[in-house]
DNA sequence: GGAAGTACATACAAAAATGTAAGTATGGAA
DNA sequence: TTCCATACTTACATTTTTGTATGTACTTCC
């Protein structure tokens, strides 16, 4: 057995660790919803626009062009005069989007109690 | 059967559905990583100031109020002169905290293997 | 012929997030 | 007696994020 090992453990709770900015890509405002969007589907990038309600053009572009770097996500362009854009979601960004959905549907699905349950 | 269902059905892609606020907060900068820190202990103040790497007094402050508002943590506080407060997860915040957190290890368990597919 | 749609980039402005420093009341250690 | 620790709050400064408006190069619809 090997006598070197775990010499580095990554932890989201180490300020410098790799792992802690792509979680924090991932988990940013845009982020979330982005990678929700596009967990079934292929889409265009004014598509999403309309579907993630709220997003600016520039917001939009600046997550997806981070996310993409990432890895994340997959950009298809096709060169053709009104431009044409397809976003979609690589393997590792299923894997994440899948747990961010998790999230979310929890979180929608138990909305009513939640809000019961608040105190202010 | 009733015959008035679904009238609201709670989407976090929709700009006003109160589970986009409440998504927001657990998916802040700050947020996540204090449900992640909490998980299976009961912390204090200045002990989840230090295992929450890079985070400020007022930060975190801020980020347990918020998440103590929606019903996430626990504040218990003792009436004793060096002050003593204890922070834990109700049983919601276990709930969302077990997600983030799942999401959160696989990002740590594949970080090479994203590190190593990522382009720039 | 003019308007709209496409997928952005860019400059500038405004808003929101975050950090820093200081203050509070008190006990115990050095 | 001076300093540290506790759990914060508040004011102020800075940084980051986000939004708005505009431009681009065409094509199609009315």
């Amino acid at each position: 057995m090997d006598t070197l090992e775990k010499v580095f453990e990554p932890d989201v709770l180490s300020a410098n660790c790799p792992s802690r900015t792509l979680f924090n890509h991932v988990t940013s405002r845009w982020g979330v919803l982005v990678l929700i969007a596009l967990q079934n589907d292929t889409m265009r990038f004014s598509e999403l626009r309309r579907k993630i309600e709220g997003v600016s053009e520039r917001m939009l572009s600046q997550t997806l062009k981070l996310l993409e770097e990432d890895g994340f996500v997959d950009r298809k362009a096709f060169d053709v005069v009104p431009p044409h854009v397809e976003y979609s979601l690589t393997p590792f960004g299923q894997e994440v989007s899948k747990r961010v959905k998790e999230l979310a549907s929890w979180i929608e699905g138990n909305l009513g109690d939640i809000l019961a349950a608040k105190r202010p």
